[in-house]
DNA sequence: GTAGTTTGATAGTATTACTTTCGTTTAAGA
DNA sequence: TCTTAAACGAAAGTAATACTATCAAACTAC
């Protein structure tokens, strides 16, 4: 598992300057990084805040990642490489088309509840990053660049498995790409607005989003397939 | 139509520190504003820049808001509530409730082509703000209070506007909230995703958008009621 | 014509986002 | 065990940012 990340992460995506998963300061900055960025937001989250914590020099950390917002853009990676990772179990060995298709978009949509740590990671605050931090990695006057980069490669290859589970329900599908993307970054967003814009939602949309986006996405099915 | 955005900017959301639209230079800070963080994108745009462009000084800036988050917050709120007038004037004397959602859902997803300028904004310099930077302005740890504060009372407003003509279609629709914040905000996502990271939506993606949506919409319609 | 508002100019502070240098520690290899 | 390179910590420095405060001039409203 740790090692299918390490690869996913690193090879396909050289987001950082020194593999921080190589070194014991690494992986420290990496672990601490991710519960200063849940505790304090991006915005009031610096190296230097994370420096004095980890009892290091502000430098040693700029040896790893260029800047803060390289460091989200490596652990939102990480993230949806765990969450490729969680969909290839979940989807394993599932004949049924359609039944294939609702365990992918369940398993993509449902929050992440795992007690304790992925590898050394707190995966509840990575994800909870996630939601809230995620649209920052993307939306900058950067993002063409670091897309050639193949810095959103596992964001995309993601959409691109969900589109393909949709491709196999429903082969004639006018728009699987659009709805895999709109799928897996609008779970986010509802899981957003369900917390802090909460009428923006229904009541039980908490309990009940992986539904709602299952029932979206096969009432777009073309009927005759089915 | 300017007074009616006045009323709905000004009134219900005190973003500002003092009133920019009632003096000259408060106008030419939102005119110059738009153009600025359009062209720079929001973090590289700084109040300096924005002062030094207008020949005046930062801190008479400072005198109309308080940060540039917030100026961001404002813009955002000036945009939805221009699409929100719009909506209702795109719906205005629709009788046939299945035709009116259909228009409504194309009025908020289609882009925004109008040429020349809004009262004294680049309506379309805003537009692709909006687009780039509008998860910057609730995506912060702050949003809390931002909301209580109805700093995204017009985006709430869209999309209680959107929920009602699908109730209207369908009263027993099991998640209107949820799947109208998602056509308002999942548009704007997708808008972004065909200009720069293309291969998350199909080719004609940009052009078929509003229809995308349309389908969308009407496949969760419940069939008992068409 | 005076009081009040609005502005422009200047200056100043704290913090951020880095970069550079350098001596020491640690690890790895021969 | 000696040698060499990599990694680290400490310190210092720079440029920009994000403000805040003060004050005098201009303009505006009664």
């Amino acid at each position: 598992m740790q090692r299918l990340m390490q690869v996913n992460v690193q090879v396909t995506e050289p987001v950082y300057l020194k593999d921080p998963q190589a070194t014991e300061l690494g992986r420290r900055i990496l672990e601490q990084g991710v519960r200063m960025i849940d505790e304090l937001g991006l915005e009031a989250f610096t190296f230097g805040k994370l420096a004095a914590e980890l009892s290091t020099a502000e430098s040693s950390i700029y040896r790893y990642f260029e800047n803060k917002h390289r460091l989200l853009i490596y652990l939102i990676g990480w993230y949806w490489s765990w969450r490729e990772y969680k969909l290839a179990f979940d989807t394993a060995n599932i004949a049924d088309h359609r039944e294939r298709l609702g365990r992918a978009i369940r398993s993509i949509t449902e929050p992440v509840t795992e007690r304790g740590n992925f590898a050394y990671l707190d995966l509840r605050a990575l994800y909870r990053i996630a939601v809230s931090e995620s649209a920052k990695a993307y939306m900058t006057k950067g993002v063409d660049t670091e897309h050639r980069e193949g810095c959103f490669g596992s964001f995309k290859r993601i959409c691109d498995r969900l589109k393909e589970h949709i491709l196999s329900v429903d082969p004639a599908h006018p728009f699987p790409a659009m709805l895999a993307s709109n799928v897996v970054d609008g779970s986010m967003v509802q899981r957003f607005f369900a917390e802090h814009l909460p009428s923006l939602t229904e009541k039980q949309a908490r309990a009940k989003l992986s539904e709602l986006f299952v029932e979206l996405v096969f009432a777009t099915m073309n009927k005759k397939n089915q």
